[in-house]
RNA sequence: GGCGCGGUGGCAGAAUGGUGAUGUAGAGGACUGCAAAUCCUCGUAUCCGGGUUCGAUUCCCGGCCGUGCCUCCA
């Protein structure tokens, strides 16, 4: 059998991938706040995730995948404050918008994708326990997370509790007992979301859903923990001392999830996205101008790891790309792939580059290599290769005469007027009236379509 | 200030103690009336300075530059 090898960020090293049940793997990963539209970055790591679960398929026979949506937050009832619709629909709507732009993104959805506002019983009895064990006291309506009641904590972050506290920006509530307490629930207004509670009318704080989440579907410990690089700290920290200590193991910070993986930020032109520099790139607004797997594939560009940076230039060129897989498949258009050939060197080579570490630079390399071979063999093996290699990237699902804008027929283009043209410089270059010819040719192109001339007559396609 | 990451061809981006992938862009060629598409070919690419080594882009030290987290954040 294969060995998956991953990064973790527990220990910083990469290393075999070992389940704890190799006939069930199970893996987390924090989904969105559903207060907006989703960022380039959600993208990232709903890509990575989605890729990390496909390639756990290949090795195991059973993956549960979960993957949250936050739906009770601050910035959510601030949503609320400035449109004026209630917070049950704002994450009704970009729950609704998040999993739709991520299906255009070649997603899976998660097998489990549990909601916050559905687990307030669980966490509500993970903080009872937790205040049971000491780990968390009551004070002032708000129930705080003790701090130094883990000595573990800061595994992960790689920091410890006086160094943030030192250079922490954060006021310090009075009410803490620790600067570096955190809060499990806090009181909420009446006007404001909130469940009765052994503490009064209130909501959770920030990182106590994903333990709740966790612990519920998928049972403690599990495989994987993954989310975007700056959850490391606090949240992912908080998640650690949270679990831990709720099931006694204050020293071991792997006692909730084994191993952690992280994806690396996503900056846009060299900037990091920021509501204040307008420059934050949602994937609503990409989709229209770019098919989605263009933005898969861009996602997939760099390994999940390194920094990602976000740019036109980056989409060009991914297109571009794409561009020649799916002329490949056209030109193999009339044949039927052939998926049931044993298993072969080329399709090893992408797996063996996603096993390491998820090396999708590398995968991809292969998969040109792949492309390479079909567009000499054009053979219905070679094409069950090339469509398989895509399939573990999450990408050639689309019909490749759409993709190239073969023929195809829309509001805005006349049909029998591009036949006539057609039909006529077909003439003019019969009789070698070239000034003619060309003529048309720029006539069409006006009209956004590019002609090609082959051995089998003139076809045209729309250009982007 | 604390912790971390990175600097590879025009751009993107892997890998490696000893011939440095792949894509994209560009150049030349084949094909074409010309294009488009396709195919072939090409480009003296590893930030700087030390160290270890027979040999370093790769390991170590220092420097410069960039960048992330430490506050809501994927």
């Amino acid at each position: 059998m294969k060995t998956l090898y991953l990064h973790d960020s527990l220990t910083r090293t990469k290393g075999a991938f070992t389940p704890l049940d190799p006939k069930h793997v199970r893996l987390y990963a924090c989904g969105p706040t559903v207060y907006s539209y989703a960022h380039i970055g959600n993208a990232r790591m709903a890509v990575t995730f989605d890729l990390l679960a496909g390639i756990l398929r290949t090795l195991y026979p059973k993956v549960t995948y979960v993957s949250n949506i936050t739906d009770v937050d601050d910035k959510i009832i601030t949503a609320s404050l400035q449109t004026g619709e209630s917070c049950a629909a704002i994450t009704d709507k970009y729950a609704a918008i998040y999993n739709h732009d991520m299906a255009r993104l070649g997603l899976l959805p998660p097998d489990i994708q549990p909601r916050a506002t559905g687990h307030i019983p669980q966490m509500i009895a993970l903080i009872q326990t937790l205040i049971e064990k000491e780990h968390a006291y009551e004070a002032q309506g708000h129930v705080l997370f003790n701090v130094p009641s883990f000595p573990a904590y800061g595994a992960l972050s790689g920091r410890n509790r006086d160094d943030q506290i030192a250079g922490a920006r954060v006021e310090v509530a009075p009410y803490k007992k620790d600067p570096a307490d955190f809060v499990l629930w806090k009181p909420s207004a009446p006007d404001q979301p909130g469940w009765d509670s052994p503490w009064g009318f209130g909501r959770p704080g920030w990182h106590i859903e994903c333990s709740a989440m966790a612990q519920e579907h998928l049972g403690l410990p599990f495989d994987i923990h993954g989310g975007g690089a700056d959850l490391k700290f606090p949240h992912h920290e908080n998640e650690i001392a949270q679990s831990c200590c709720a099931r006694g193991a204050e020293n071991d910070p792997s006692a909730f999830s084994k191993i952690w993986v992280h994806n690396g930020f996503v900056t846009v032109e060299g900037e990091k996205m920021s509501k204040s520099l307008g420059n934050v790139a949602l994937v609503h607004d990409l989709l229209k101008e770019w098919p989605g797997e263009v933005l898969r594939l861009a996602l997939l560009s760099a390994h999940y790891r390194q920094p990602l940076d976000w740019s036109d230039n980056l989409l060009r060129q991914i297109k571009s790309f794409l561009d020649g897989l799916y002329r490949t498949l056209y030109e193999m258009r009339n044949i039927e792939p052939d998926y049931a050939s044993a298993p072969t060197a080329e399709i090893d080579a992408v797996l063996e580059a996603l096993y390491d570490d998820l090396n999708t630079p590398k995968a991809i390399a292969a998969l040109s290599h792949i492309n390479k071979a079909a567009s000499l063999d054009k053979s219905a093996h070679q094409k069950g290769i090339l469509l398989r290699a895509g399939s573990l990237l999450g990408i050639l699902k689309a019909d490749p005469v759409e993709w190239l804008g073969y023929g195809v027929s829309g509001a805005d283009i006349d049909s029998s007027k591009i036949e006539r043209l057609i039909q006529e410089r077909k003439t003019a270059r019969a009789e070698k009236n070239y000034r003619r010819a060309d003529e048309i040719r720029d006539e069409l192109d006006a009209m956004g379509l590019i002609i090609e001339d082959t051995p089998g007559g003139a076809k045209w396609r729309r250009r982007e």
